[in-house]
DNA sequence: GAGTTTGAAACT
DNA sequence: CAGTTTCAAACTC
């Protein structure tokens, strides 16, 4: 079975913070924020309403696009918006996007724009998907927030094309992103406290030290989610202190994997940092090249409920049972599926987790699909529907014509999410 | 803390 | 794609 993917978005909500102003640490599936924030140059950071709590892809919604890709790049997928609509904000025509994924739906909402912004407009959208969610922007169009990054004017164009390559190469999670008219950047993670910012100058030693001034491209990832402490030391195989070594390490560091610059880490001859950043980018494209899911968390999915996730991969388990750490399934506590080749598990639900023999991949655990967090966001897409019905002012029996049309559409896309976990 | 086991990732 | 090598983390003592 392929990595499973989802078109379901199952996190409920997003959170914008600016600044340093975000919780320490709050489970984003359970906030709701409907507010408008002010941006460093009163330029709102807009946020979704709560009917955004949605089933990507389901909802026949005017602001809601499932965007095709386009190959443009090895390293990037360019998407165009089929909006025409003046309804919808996504103004920009372009949007730079992981080249992994074949199809992504983008979600905005009604986003006012200012009047005075007509290049730095607002825009704040939710990339409705667990796959990662890569921004770049269009050469020569450095004025042009894309997918949702605005980039400061200051900038000259090979700064930003290097900055944005950089960012292209180390958001490797969902994010929400929003644009600023002030030049500051400010991404999002979906799902995570700490916004991952992005700066135009060297990166700060610690996250901790707060957002950064708007001067480096550099992405500082938010390692927590999967970087709890600094990466262990290690050295780049053949390389001695002598030599440069014509790429940073493609291995073995949990950094440079999990798309982050090291930092406060005890590695030796380290160039996973803004100081190597022409190699960090030449070795990250060449990960990429050998393996286009190089940068991609190994767990997708699962932020809320009891089903917590799913492996990309699958682990590959012979001798464990995958009832030890080494197996990466049972590490990230979650059940082995027909993804995995592990031989002899029993990381699997049967009642009784004692099965004596194997059993074959579709005996295992199949992956649910209806969590807790897609019932609501099922429920917030009847709702979305009955208001839009409202304020249409359909007639009742439209109304609910329209409310069961999109209750169609969701069980559609539940049943063919669950198909593609499956694998039946 | 040292040595062993294990499995992921890179390499061939 | 399969086998091998290398590595770091998990595990054991």
């Amino acid at each position: 079975m392929n990595s499973p993917t989802t078109e379901l978005n199952t996190t409920q909500s997003k959170q914008e913070y600016v600044g340093t102003d975000y919780p320490s640490s709050k489970d984003c599936s359970s906030e709701k924020d409907t507010t408008v924030h002010n941006g460093p140059a009163g330029t709102p950071f807009w946020t979704v309403p709560p009917s955004d709590a949605s089933l990507s892809g389901i909802l026949p919604h005017p602001h809601q696009h499932t965007i095709q890709p386009r190959v443009v790049d090895p390293l990037s997928v360019r998407f165009h918006c089929p909006c025409q609509s003046t309804q919808c904000q996504m103004t920009y025509p372009d949007y730079l996007l992981d080249h992994q994924a074949s199809q992504y739906h983008l979600f905005t909402g009604p986003v006012p724009v200012p009047p005075d912004s007509s290049h730095h407009s607002s825009f704040s959208a939710s990339w409705f998907i667990n796959e990662p969610v890569l921004c770049s922007m269009m050469p020569g169009d450095l004025h042009t927030p894309v997918a949702n990054i605005c980039v400061p004017q200051a900038l000259d164009h090979q700064q930003v094309q290097e900055g944005l390559t950089e960012v292209t190469s180390h958001i490797t999670q969902p994010v929400v992103c929003n644009v600023s008219g002030g030049g500051q950047v400010v991404v999002v993670n979906h799902c995570e406290p700490a916004p991952v910012f992005l700066t135009l100058e060297s990166a700060p030693t610690h996250r901790d030290d707060g957002p950064a001034q708007g001067k480096d491209m550099t992405m500082l990832g938010n390692p927590s989610q999967y970087h709890q402490t600094a990466c262990p030391l290690h050295e780049v195989r053949g390389q001695t202190a002598n030599m440069q070594p014509q790429a940073l390490p493609a291995r073995y560091c949990e950094c440079f994997a999990n798309g982050v610059m090291c930092s406060n880490c005890d590695c030796s001859n380290c160039h996973n940092n803004a100081e190597h950043a022409l190699k960090r980018h030449k070795a990250i494209k060449s990960c990429l090249g050998r393996n286009p899911d190089a940068f991609r968390p190994k767990i997708a999915g699962g932020k809320s409920g009891e089903v917590k996730g799913w492996h990309n991969k699958g682990c590959n388990c012979k001798r464990s049972s995958c009832l030890k750490n080494y197996c990466e399934c049972y590490e990230a506590n979650i059940m082995c599926t027909s993804s995995c080749k592990c031989v002899g598990c029993r990381n699997y639900d049967d009642g009784s987790k004692m099965g004596p023999k194997e059993k074959t991949v579709k005996d295992k655990w199949p992956v649910s699909v209806i969590t807790p967090a897609v019932v609501e966001a099922v429920c917030g897409c009847l709702l979305a529907q009955a208001e839009e019905a409202e304020r249409e002012d359909q007639s009742p029996a439209q109304a609910e014509h329209m409310v069961l049309d999109e209750f169609g559409h969701c069980l559609t896309q539940i049943v063919k999410a669950m198909f593609k976990y499956n694998t039946y």
